[in-house]
DNA sequence: GCGACAG
DNA sequence: ATCTTGTCGC
């Protein structure tokens, strides 16, 4: 145990350094050890249920709940609090990230917690790696969390971004699981092409579904592996989300839940951390975009560059 | 070589 | 991820 977690470190560690000199490597070496990152934290993840809560039955598939309220107390741990996390970024400054992390209450889907945090990340976005982009900050909103001992700690968490759905069936879900230790579900609003998936491939086996009165498919490889469902959450939507379990979730489970959540075509949790993270840049005025008098092209880029932050790199010479 | 590529 | 206008509908 103290092993496999002195391992853990030593892997984030390596990195971490390799992120942050982008000198003496090169990007593919980079991406050779954060693949191995993956594939070592991959041997912790768990794919069935591993919790001790119960999902509560829907209002309307109990009447006699009235009746047997006392009886659920006994029950013993009931599933309440969901958690969303998502990341926002500013358009003027693109290493400018807020993260969120917010938790509902799954009867109202009101949101009882949240919480974000302003960062500058270093780290670029490459497929099949978002999560060494993006997991330190989400991390940490979780563990400050832990840390002051709130009584809205979710018993899961939607991850936006896809769990095993993953070219190494790793993805941000599971990191974020593994590495938070908690149980976590992947939702995905554009398929990541995986084993033969694709998207033309999953409109239509949607459409055939659709008339047997079911509302999601499974995501099946060419490998035979299921990698998750794509999901019509919401009526008029023809546009699927993509579920895919996470950490210590079994897929039935994480389905059952996201249908629980789901007021639209993305599930509230990660719904509200979406716009939440989104408007908290603007409220602090560091993600609006600013209407500009000046039209003139180039004359804006400097305006631009001397008002705000603004990467260098965006600004051509003429 | 070409296309594909979560957020 | 981000930008962007109006438009159609309940």
């Amino acid at each position: 145990m103290e092993n496999s977690n002195l391992d853990t470190e030593r892997m984030l560690q390596v990195g971490k350094e390799e992120a942050y000199s982008s000198a003496s490597s090169s990007s593919s070496t980079q991406q050779e050890n954060w693949a191995e990152a993956q594939e070592f934290l991959k041997k912790k993840l768990i794919t069935e249920d591993d919790f001790t809560w119960k999902i509560p039955r829907p209002r309307s598939e109990n009447p006699r709940r009235f009746i047997e309220e006392e009886e659920e107390e006994e029950v013993g741990e009931v599933l309440k609090y969901v958690g969303g996390v998502d990341i926002s970024f500013s358009k003027e400054d693109p290493s400018l990230a807020c993260g969120s992390l917010l938790v509902l209450d799954l009867h109202s889907l009101q949101v009882v917690y949240e919480d974000f945090s302003v960062v500058t990340l270093n780290i670029p976005y490459v497929p099949g790696f978002l999560a060494f982009r993006e997991a330190p900050v989400l991390l940490g909103l979780l563990e400050k969390m832990k840390s002051n001992s709130s009584p809205f700690y979710p018993q899961v968490l939607m991850v936006d971004g896809n769990g095993i759905l993953h070219p190494r069936g790793f993805g941000l879900a599971c990191q974020l699981g593994v590495l938070g230790n908690l149980p976590t579900i992947g939702i995905g609003k554009n398929l990541h092409h995986v084993d033969g998936l694709t998207i033309s491939g999953v409109r239509q086996l949607l459409k055939c579904k659709e008339h047997d009165g079911e509302d999601f498919i499974p995501l099946t490889g060419c490998s035979g592996r299921i990698w998750g469902v794509a999901m019509r959450s919401t009526e008029g939507s023809f546009k699927p989300i993509f579920i895919s379990i996470g950490h210590r979730i079994s897929l039935d489970t994480a389905i059952t839940i996201v249908k629980m959540t789901c007021k639209y075509r993305v599930p509230e949790p990660t719904r509200q951390a979406d716009i939440r993270s989104r408007d908290y840049l603007r409220k602090h005025h560091l993600g609006m975009p600013r209407r500009l008098s000046v039209e003139v092209n180039g004359l804006k880029e400097v305006f631009l560059c001397l008002t705000m932050r603004w990467r260098p790199s965006r600004i051509c010479c003429n």
